[in-house]
DNA sequence: CATGAATGAGGGTTCATTCAT
DNA sequence: TATGAATGAACCCTCATTCAT
């Protein structure tokens, strides 16, 4: 009977603020704008919100869901570490599904450093679930011999989540899509020789090269 | 142009304005709040900064200004990379410096993640600045001989850039000042394994203890 | 003009917006809530009115038409005052009558203290017919004899509105209808006292009994 | 130092303010317009009250608290009702007095009977406050013998409440001041002749003078 | 006719900035 | 110079009204 509901205005919506929220942030975003840039009027955005910060949670709280279902280690597949050659090939497929999620939420993304005060639980929250994945997966490969048993500690996690999270914050701040593999490769290398085992280390497609390639 | 009446006035306003900043970000700060906190009045703010952006400008780039000291890496004694032991001693001790720095500056380290929109260049220009200083020091590593020669720049860059960045903001969001000395030596150790030469990993303290342990 | 789609729907608008009107006036009472509990749409309250103050003015100018049907003096019959009696009971039978009325129009008659502005002239109009049924029975009771000639008009008579009006605004009030009966016997007795002839106080049941105590 | 609080600004606010509600009840009256007509920006509004609902209650609670004081009827003198000229006097006396404030409180008095839904309370507390002073005087009435002792109840409390009532509500209703004096005498000689006793009615002077008419 | 999604004017409130003292 | 009262533009949100279906 009635006009019926225009299936594309929340969606539009959502689009249009997530870009202006990382455009801008939560106080600079307005409104208007918001509705506007997604072609409907300020008051059709209250049809959908029941406040602009609800908007911003909405879009956040989203990512933040699809980062759980995305970074959560705990079906590491028993023998995907039982060889150097399949932990290698596992940890890099691993990342590229993540860094490709991450790529394709890069406008959310890029929003979550300015989440600040009452909204800090965001940050802190996407930390805590990129960090829990990289402790576990550290863990793991040392359960299974791959890594070092003396590598440990917070420090190590550290250094690990900072590095990949400048990559995907990297991701977050470009225009065109980057050479997602050889990054990821190159952060293969970097971290299996600093707390791989010698014989995970010398199971690198590029060790072997590089070492023949000093040799002779 | 002239000589503001009070030069303390307008220091207790640059200390009122970070720590506001930081507490509530550019937007969430209100100049009554800063004058207040300074002890002076909110006509006194417009006595030394035309605007509230202007004060936020002026804290940011005080503080860019002097990262630009602290990061500047062109000052590398001649003599510092000559030997596996002299290399590691100044790494350390010129990351202990940086670090410093950041944790006296801490506060308004914090504030650079919320920069954003037409303060994005703030940001930038941080990261730019620090990015410089790793590429500056892997290409010295390189030239020396201590990092090995196919150790590519971009992304090893980014990840050592990321890792010790993380540990930038980790300082940046702690109350109590945590062990810089240690964080930085799991960190030297961690990107020495990754990118040093055999020699420049044999002279790591740790590796030789548990090398020796690995052997008993 | 046209015959309106659904007659049930126009009576089901009307009392809830004479509901909603109660219980939130004009400004609080909103067109969405008055459409859903008459169980039609919005839309469908704007096939009946042409604006919410229409429809608030159709509830208050309904009840004001009602009121002068049954405030209307002028069918005094010609017998009715011919003895303090059956000037008693007529008397009491109108009142009675009247807040018959009042109890059933509750709703609308507890809306018209707050008719101001624009509307002052709904309360004026409401004052202006319930004084004239005063004056006009004040009148007559005077031209007949049962009241006192040197009782005077206007002041008299918003004394005598006044109180007629305090017990119709207390029916307003009132979740459970209040004894009239016994309210208005009251009134007729005070009245009666304060303009009524030596003969018609005589009349007065309360007299009698009263004379007799203060007798013995 | 600074530039001075302008020390009429709150007062014209408040009478502004007390103008414009009377005018257009609470959600009528627009801050701008209650700025504008004070001669200050909307902006000084806000200096003296938190919201515009926070001036509504100033403006109606001063005025419960100067009925509060002006209604107290406990301070009734010993010997005021000790002969029916001194009742008479007194009486007079104490409603000139109370008409007097309602009269120049007329603007204020005037918005009493919109205030509804979480303002009711204003109003109830009005009529509590004038309620309590008619019973009371009716109760001393009645222990000093003036008022017979079978006056009594709700219903001639109402009425008796309903009458003065009337005239205040007329009261605050004109714009020029009515004869204060001849209404209230005329209330004092009807609610005698109701409530009084024989002699309390006798000291009506306008008693004698029309008994003494009708008996010639 | 009936529906309810969509519109957009309107108003309360905040706060950066100005300015009289 | 220093003050803080005063200003008014800006923006979130509400809701009466319109209109596509």
């Amino acid at each position: 009977m009635s006009r019926p509901a225009d299936p594309n205005a929340k969606i539009a919506l959502l689009r249009a603020a997530e870009a202006a929220f990382a455009a801008h942030g939560l106080d600079g975003a307005k409104v208007d704008e918001i509705a506007r840039s997604a072609g409907v009027s300020k008051g059709a955005f209250y049809l959908h919100f029941a406040s602009k910060e609800e908007a911003f949670l909405h879009v956040m709280e989203s990512f933040l869901a699809a980062c759980a279902r995305s970074f959560d280690p705990s079906d590491i597949p028993a023998d995907a570490l039982t060889t150097p050659a399949s932990t290698l090939e596992f940890w890099l497929t691993r990342d590229l599904e993540t860094f490709e999620f991450l790529w394709a939420n890069r406008a959310t993304l890029a929003m979550l450093p300015s989440c600040s005060g009452p909204y800090g639980y965001l940050l802190a929250s996407y930390r805590t679930q990129a960090h829990a994945a990289v402790v576990r997966w550290v863990d793991e490969a040392k359960r299974c011999g791959v890594f070092r048993s003396d590598v440990d500690g917070p420090v190590a996690s550290m250094l690990l989540f900072g590095a990949y999270n400048e990559l995907a914050f990297q991701l977050a701040s470009r225009a065109k899509k980057p050479p997602l593999r050889s990054w990821l490769l190159e952060a293969q290398n970097t971290f299996t020789r600093a707390f791989g085992v010698p014989t995970l280390i010398a199971a690198l497609p590029h060790v072997s090269r590089s070492t023949k390639a000093r040799k002779g």
